[in-house]
DNA sequence: CTCTTCACG
DNA sequence: ACGTACGTGAAGAGC
């Protein structure tokens, strides 16, 4: 068998064009020539290369007029004009489709579709050969048969279809794909097909028809609406059909298939081409010639006082353990202006010393801080963390400095991939720290200059500097936590879960895994024969939810719903905890600062933002934690994203509500159901609590619905009642999300920025999300920048009045701090002016504050 | 490695 | 006709 690779290329290059276009930092070439779609061009090329390694290939493209819309002046009208950053990008793909030795073909006024059927069409004439089309568009479908099927490229990955697979899934076999044209009509192509009838429509039609045309003979079968819609637009669906059909005699200037052979080849075209458009990992692939970023002497030091260093240097430091408060230093590199030195770990300490005093620069100080820490060196703070800078830049860093660095043409091993693993080889190591460090020198200056440009060199150097301090303070102070008090919870909650076990056992009739989905959907919805089985792609949905809905249904849901409260709080906290609890009683966690997209924290190994609070089981494992000076305090602020949306949105009621201290939700329900605020019962006041939530995340109709457990036409006139109530609110959205599309991002009030990819989607329901992250992102992210300007000041008021209580936790809108006796009612009057004052917006900020014996103990 | 579920703000 | 609330992290199942 000969295996032959069809591809559409114009399909390739638009889904990597509009796959990374709007990522914030469009690809390009130093020259600022645009490079995304070319680049994942060649990578699915590469990739489609490798996992089908055909001995033949082709690859179209759309080009010139095509006929389809000479014909019918509909066809493709209203799609968006192709972009001049991928125009330019295109004559790219013909060269090194050439430098590579593989085929291609344009011919108008044919499209990318017509010259692949024309190629399949010779296949199927071919006994020897065997096909595969490569593309994500469906209509290719049309073409598979026994000797050709399809990768049908997804977001993720790909679906192969072959003509059995396709007609288990879909009920009709691939040649009907035109008729399901015909009916359901393609939007992305205006392909018209039957108005009001949808693909689910479609498909259950055709399962029963086959083609349109068998169906319009049958028409008087067809009952009701269905058939009025039918038979409105019969011209429509046949001319769908037409505009469907892929054509396949398109005089393509070749012999046979013999001249589609692909010989691999290296051309000196081709090194060229990615030179010039700097694609330096393809270039790797030309393992002689590739000139690899590399550094000439590299110095190692037998002593410290061999170092000889300006006033401004940068220093990396490698760690062998991603977890720094586990791991080990592996070792240093120091590099000024002029030289670049390698640094044992056993000259660390002796070499910082020297450093005493100078510009520091570095990536991800706070894991220097707390590495350095335990080897006796206090590290206070640097000038420059590389990792924050291009954390509030966009880039995709992932805590590992190497993807910045191998864009540029770097070939610095993945920390995930081997130091991560314990695989790895030290002298390479070695190396890529000493690199590391000199590219931190290179480039500091331009990740300042990018800074000031994008507005965010003050979030940069007023917040996001100096919080790392005070969160390398509170990792490496820790939280203390009771062993003994897990295990007591432990023991008994094993004894819960094997009661409930063999209860749920029970009623069940046998014995199986209970924490299976799989296994519990068949029981409850096939065995035990319950209703409102929703699928998933494996088996059925069993989330709360579903099980809520089941309640009354059989007491096997009560214990199902207990036993995965048990489990959950024993394998995730009780024993994830105790596994953290390291050699000095406390737990060590790590807070994420480059991470989300919001500017938030987040906090990893183990996460100390998701202990349970709202479940009394849950909260009792707070009990655990408890302080190491005399007693907690925690403060937090009470509705901070509400007074901002009040602040920013500006609107008057919201604000003079706020001013009053109002109970906002209680005045919300007053307002929604127009009666007095004294009128107003506990539903209500909840029921507004969820809107007022649902506003401020973008929630629909619904949505709301879903979650009140009402119709969605009732939530919707909840919400709607909202927006007359407050314009303000409504007004500020509507202008949020205007202004994303024209500048494709949004800001919070410090000037943190956040890209929204998504707005540029042609996927309605992407496009959706993101209005919702406009939305959403200023608040959230604005309530993250305030938090972490009080955390600082509180920090730098502790340092100057000698403070010894600390800051041990933060959770997005909540302080908690580990106080000493004596200084409680100073701690609490800091805490309290820091956080209610650190800005001063047109509504007040309110703090509510506790104090407990143990975290269980403050509200 | 992905999916599902569930913990938090 | 589609799918439907923002931001996270961790565990267990099953491929």
């Amino acid at each position: 068998m000969k295996k032959i690779i069809l591809v559409d290329g114009n399909n390739l290059l638009f889904r990597s064009y509009y796959a990374t276009a709007y990522s914030g930092s469009m690809m390009k070439n130093s020259k600022g020539f645009p490079t995304n779609a070319i680049y994942g061009f060649v990578s699915m090329i590469n990739k489609i290369i490798e996992e089908e390694n055909p001995k033949y290939m082709a690859v179209a493209f759309d080009i010139g007029k095509n006929f389809r819309a000479e014909k019918y002046a509909f066809y493709k009208d209203g799609r968006k004009e192709t972009p001049n950053e991928l125009i330019m990008q295109m004559p790219y793909a013909r060269k090194i489709l050439k430098g590579m030795g593989i085929k291609y073909f344009e011919l108008a006024p044919y499209e990318a579709d017509d010259i692949i059927g024309t190629l399949a069409k010779k296949v199927l004439e071919d006994a020897e050969f065997n096909g595969t089309i490569v593309s994500s568009d469906k209509d290719l479908i049309q073409l598979i048969n026994e000797q050709i099927d399809i990768k049908l490229l997804k977001q993720k990955g790909y679906i192969r279809y072959n003509p059995e697979s396709f007609f288990e899934e879909y009920q009709i076999t691939p040649e009907h794909i035109v008729d399901l044209k015909a009916l359901a009509g393609d939007s992305s192509d205006n392909i018209p097909g039957v108005k009001g009838i949808g693909e689910k429509t479609a498909l259950s039609l055709l399962a029963k028809y086959q083609t349109i045309e068998n169906l319009y003979d049958h028409i008087a079968e067809i009952k009701g609406k269905t058939q009025e819609k039918l038979v409105a637009d019969k011209e429509m669906a046949f001319v769908s059909k037409e505009i469907a059909t892929i054509y396949t005699e398109v005089p393509l200037d070749i012999k046979d298939l013999e001249d589609l052979i692909y010989e691999p080849t290296e051309s000196e075209e081709l090194y060229n081409i990615y030179e010039e458009l700097e694609f330096y990992s393809l270039l790797k692939k030309f393992a002689k010639k590739t000139p690899t970023k590399t550094l000439e002497n590299i110095k190692t030091i037998t002593t410290a006082d061999d170092l000889i260093l300006e006033d401004s240097v940068a220093f990396y430091l490698e760690i062998d353990n991603p977890n720094y408060h586990l791991g080990h230093i592996l070792g240093m590199a120091i590099s000024d202006k002029n030289n670049t030195y390698y640094i044992k770990p056993e000259l660390i300490a002796e070499c910082f010393s020297k450093l005493q005093g100078k510009t520091l620069y570095t990536f991800d100080l706070k894991k220097d801080i707390c590495a350095l820490h335990k080897i006796g060196v206090t590290l206070k703070d640097a000038d420059f963390d590389l990792m924050l800078a291009a954390y509030l830049l966009n880039y995709t860093i992932k805590d590992d400095l190497a993807y910045l660095m191998n864009p540029e043409g770097y070939q610095i091993e993945l920390y995930e991939d081997t130091i991560a693993k314990g695989l790895y080889d030290i002298s390479k190591v070695e190396t890529d720290i000493a690199l590391k460090s000199k590219f931190i020198y290179d480039n500091h200056e331009k990740f300042i200059i990018a800074l000031k440009r994008d507005e965010m060199y003050e979030l940069f150097t007023e917040i996001e500097m100096p919080l790392v301090k005070v969160l390398a303070d509170m990792e490496l102070t820790g939280v203390k936590c009771n062993k003994d008090i897990l295990d007591e919870m432990k023991e008994e909650i094993k004894i819960k879960i094997d009661m409930i076990s063999h209860e749920i056992y029970n009623l069940a009739g046998e014995e199986f895994n209970i924490a299976s989905t799989k296994q519990l959907g068949e029981i409850l919805f096939l065995k035990l024969g319950l209703p409102g089985g929703v699928k998933t792609q494996k088996g059925y949905k069993t989330d709360v939810k579903v099980m809520h809905k089941l309640l009354g249904s059989h007491p096997i849901i009560e214990k199902i719903l207990e036993y995965r409260n048990l489990t959950k709080i024993y394998s995730t906290y009780l024993e994830g905890l105790e596994n953290y609890i390291s050699s000095d009683g406390k737990i060590h966690t790590i807070f994420k600062q480059s991470l989300t997209r919001t500017g938030r924290l987040s906090s990893v190994e183990p996460n100390l933002q998701n202990i349970p609070v709202r479940d009394e089981g849950g909260r009792k494992i707070r009990k655990a934690f408890i302080p190491a000076n005399d007693c907690f305090l925690s403060a937090d602020y009470s509705q901070i994203e509400l007074r901002l949306l009040a602040h920013i949105s500006g609107s008057q009621e919201l604000i003079e509500a706020f001013r009053k201290d109002a109970d906002i939700h209680t005045k919300v329900a007053s307002d929604i159901y127009g009666i007095p605020e004294i009128a107003v019962t506990k539903k209500m006041r909840s029921t507004a609590k969820a809107v007022i939530f649902g506003i401020v995340y973008g929630i629909s109709g619904f949505g709301l619905g879903e979650n009140l457990e009402i119709s969605a036409k009732e939530a919707k006139k909840f919400i709607d009642k909202y927006y007359e109530l407050y314009p303000g609110v409504k007004n500020y959205m509507d202008n949020i999300i205007h202004e994303a599309y024209q500048t494709g991002c949004v800001r919070t009030m410090f000037n943190r920025k956040r890209q929204i990819e998504e707005l540029n989607s042609g996927n309605y329901m992407v496009r959706q999300a993101g209005e919702r992250i406009a939305l959403n992102t200023p608040i959230q992210g604005t309530s993250a920048d305030i938090i972490k300007k009080a955390m600082i000041e509180i920090y730098d008021e502790f340092a100057k009045r000698n403070i010894k209580s600390k800051l041990i936790l933060q959770v997005h809108d909540e302080l908690i701090f580990d106080i000493i006796e004596e200084e409680k009612e100073i701690v609490t009057n800091i805490v309290q002016e820091k956080m209610t004052n650190v800005i001063e917006l047109s509504v007040p900020l309110k703090v509510s504050s506790d104090y407990g014996s143990d975290w269980y103990e403050t509200k």
